[in-house]
DNA sequence: TGTACATCAGTGAACGCGCGTTCACTGATGTAC
DNA sequence: TGTACATCAGTGAACGCGCGTTCACTGATGTAC
């Protein structure tokens, strides 16, 4: 059963938001072939008519989170920012979250090409929060790296430890001043 | 052919380094059980003489890590520590290096034992880097986000990415002005 | 102290399972006439 | 415009593989007498 044009197109855009999702609440190796094109309503066979690899598509998947990151950090201030980073949403919310957060160990671990992605990603953050907001560019890496290790400890602490709360308000209160 | 209690608790013991340094190179599912106790001497049959499960051992390699971090802590000032944290090696050698910076993402998704064992840790590592500089609960907790944040954002990026040192370097200098 | 036997860490084959990937097949779409 | 046919996204069974875990067996250690 061939299918149109279009609907092959809207099919694949798909997959690959929902893989975006799948991977930065789960990780890479968290999330099966056939689980993630079963999530976007199709069977796991035609996945290689669309990608060369669950890598190629992991690549793919991080671009789409970084263009999700950009589009609601428009028109964002620093503090907005700050405050939405560091939020208890964020935190518990990782499907929607940034995805320097939510796949940077992975990454870590990953071939190059993954690797490449990932830092296209950073530059793009960073380019698009320097347009936001007049920092500099090490202003700009210093505060990600800042956001980034306290949501990622905050995440990785029990959910009903206070630790986990508490990494994300000192860390706010000291960005924010 | 038993083994004398000695070389039980050895094995015990190796078998726990071993996977501390594994976990912390390939991640939680990036080491097999065979593969880890081949790289402790032994074969993956006996694994279950010592331990219940993998997860329970990925807890105990933790608290090994942990501990590990704590002896070379032991009388080092906060601008030692940070220097070592931010540099090529620590972020080259995953093997030996942070637990936090290694394990966090994996952490935040195994169950409650893991991540009770991880927020001990951090704590652990608060208790220490009170004892050896005066500084606050509060400055701890951000310093070690914003270290921990620098180092697994560089690690994402390729070798050869300038990226890579840049952060380390930004993040470096302003955490010791 | 010497002997007989129970213990149990370690071995390696085997288990079921889910993984990424391949493949023959389907049938509506899109094209050529 | 209508017809005949090639295309190819999607299907679902099947592939080999490595995983975590189990198990019957081994044989030196440690214990009971």
């Amino acid at each position: 059963m061939k299918v149109s044009k279009e609907q092959v197109r809207e099919n694949r855009k798909r997959i690959v938001e929902t893989a975006s999702a799948l991977f930065r609440e789960r990780g890479y190796d968290g999330v099966g072939v056939a689980e993630l094109m079963s999530a976007a309503g199709l069977t796991h066979g035609g996945f290689y008519k669309h990608f060369g690899s669950k890598a190629d598509l992991m690549s793919e998947a991080m671009s789409c989170g970084f263009s999700q990151s950009a589009e609601s950090t428009q028109g964002v201030s620093r503090e907005q920012f700050v405050e939405f980073y560091l939020s208890r949403q964020h935190r518990d919310c990782r499907g929607n979250g940034c995805v320097m957060s939510a796949l940077a160990a992975d990454t870590a671990r990953q071939p190059g090409l993954i690797k490449a992605t990932f830092a296209a990603g950073i530059e793009r953050q960073l380019t698009l929060l320097a347009a936001e907001n007049g920092a500099t560019r090490a202003d700009l890496i210093d505060t990600i790296a800042h956001l980034v290790g306290a949501l990622v400890l905050s995440r990785a602490c029990p959910d009903d430890d206070p630790l986990a709360d508490e990494i994300l308000d000192v860390c706010r209160s000291r960005i924010l001043s």
